[in-house]
DNA sequence: CAATTTTGTTAGGCCAGTCTAACATTCAAG
DNA sequence: CTTGAATGTTAGACTGGCCTAACAAAATTG
């Protein structure tokens, strides 16, 4: 069974279990996939046993959920068409990095597999997305992420960013403003733990920032 | 409501009644519905009473099937989807013919209004989709469709094709060999009744061919 | 024009996905 | 270690979209 056979939601699903071990090692709850998808705990309960019973998860009730190799699978595809879409709306249809990721939320249980070949192909086979994260090869090979959360690391060293959390669009376009995006060089000038405050340098552009905690957190970064 | 918080079969509904009426003035009935949709006709049945009473259709048992106002505004807004969809998938992914209309079929329900104000800008603002059915404006305005059935035309006029039905995939393919395609000229040079074929030249190439009646019935054409 | 065929509708059932409300289990704090 | 809070599951209801089977209406035709 392909891929494309499995619901919408089953499709989310799929890729949310997958997305959460990806940047943190926390497995996911019945409640925070909830929360992050929009609807009752109690639809999500549901929602998992009806891919337990599809041999795309294991599960038992109150117990942890794991991907079975086939969901895996699936998931991995997922992402690809979902990071494939974002690149091909920033780079093709001059979208916002911060406005593509709804569009393709949806998008990526609409398209073929054709025209993702397609896409990819127009682009270059593209190895990251927007916002920096990786994109999975047709067969399912995937760099594993790099870097470490920007609250993580030394002061004084020289970083550059890796990837930026698409989670929030508002984020995404104070980032813009900043001038902070994959790629960006910066140091870490100090961390004010009880200011919560981290303050960051970008040598290209001779400018100090103050970050607040939700900023840190969204930010990775690697030594350059 | 906007027309992208209906249902994928509401959106198809509509869009289905309306196309009934663009190139044949014979209104659409259930069991065509169904037909054309692979459904039962109680299945199309239920969801017309759903429509109307949404506001969308007037229905009567038995009765005609009419798009209200509002319907009609939800259904030319999926056609232009659907033909913008069409030509943005030949034009900038590189799609035959042949392959678009599945696609956009499906992706037409999940594109966003914004999606297509860009593919338009891309495109150039298309008025005509590949197999030469006119492109919508983004206020519903829409140029009459031009021409007649190449079975219906007097013999030895100059004539131009102006559309070529997308139903049937295989048919395009064969046209395509031909050189069929929207803007070829031709000219009949004569209809044989009771072979059922219809003879065509194409001067441009110096050809003559012979078409079946399903071939004469799905190329519109106008004098030219 | 009556009978038969065709077409359309309704009734009743199924499934996925959603909800609320009630209940069960697990976790954490005292 | 107990208990109350947090978390997760189940039960029951609803909707849309699909089906089959039975029925109703309309159209065709002898
Ligand atoms: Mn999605
Ligand atoms: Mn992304
Ligand atoms: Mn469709
Ligand atoms: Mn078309």
């Amino acid at each position: 069974m392909s891929v494309s056979e499995l619901s919408s939601a089953a499709q989310d699903y799929l890729k949310m279990i997958w997305s959460a071990t990806e940047w943190s090692a926390t497995p996911i709850t019945v409640g925070a996939m909830a929360e992050r998808m929009g609807v009752k705990p109690s639809t999500v309960s549901d929602g998992i046993r009806r891919l337990a019973k599809q041999g795309l998860v294991t599960h038992a009730p109150y117990g942890s959920i794991e991907l079975t190799q086939t969901g895996k699978d699936h998931a991995v595809e997922m992402v690809r068409r979902h990071r494939l879409l974002e690149t091909f709306l920033v780079n093709v249809l001059g979208y916002g990095w911060d406005e593509v990721h709804d569009e393709a939320e949806i998008l990526e249980h609409a398209v073929s597999a054709m025209m993702i070949t397609r896409i990819d192909e127009l682009l270059g086979h593209p190895v990251r997305d927007p916002h920096g994260d990786p994109i999975p090869s047709p067969d399912g090979q995937l760099r594993r992420p790099q870097g470490v959360r920007l609250a993580a690391v030394d002061p004084n060293r020289p970083l550059t960013i890796t990837r930026i959390s698409d989670a929030d669009p508002d984020m995404l376009r104070y980032f813009t403003e900043l001038g902070l995006a994959p790629d960006t060089r910066l140091t870490v000038l100090a961390h004010r733990p009880y200011a919560d405050v981290t303050t960051i340098r970008l040598p290209d552009r001779d400018l100090d920032i103050d970050l607040g905690p939700s900023a840190a957190e969204s930010i990775w970064v690697i030594a350059s």
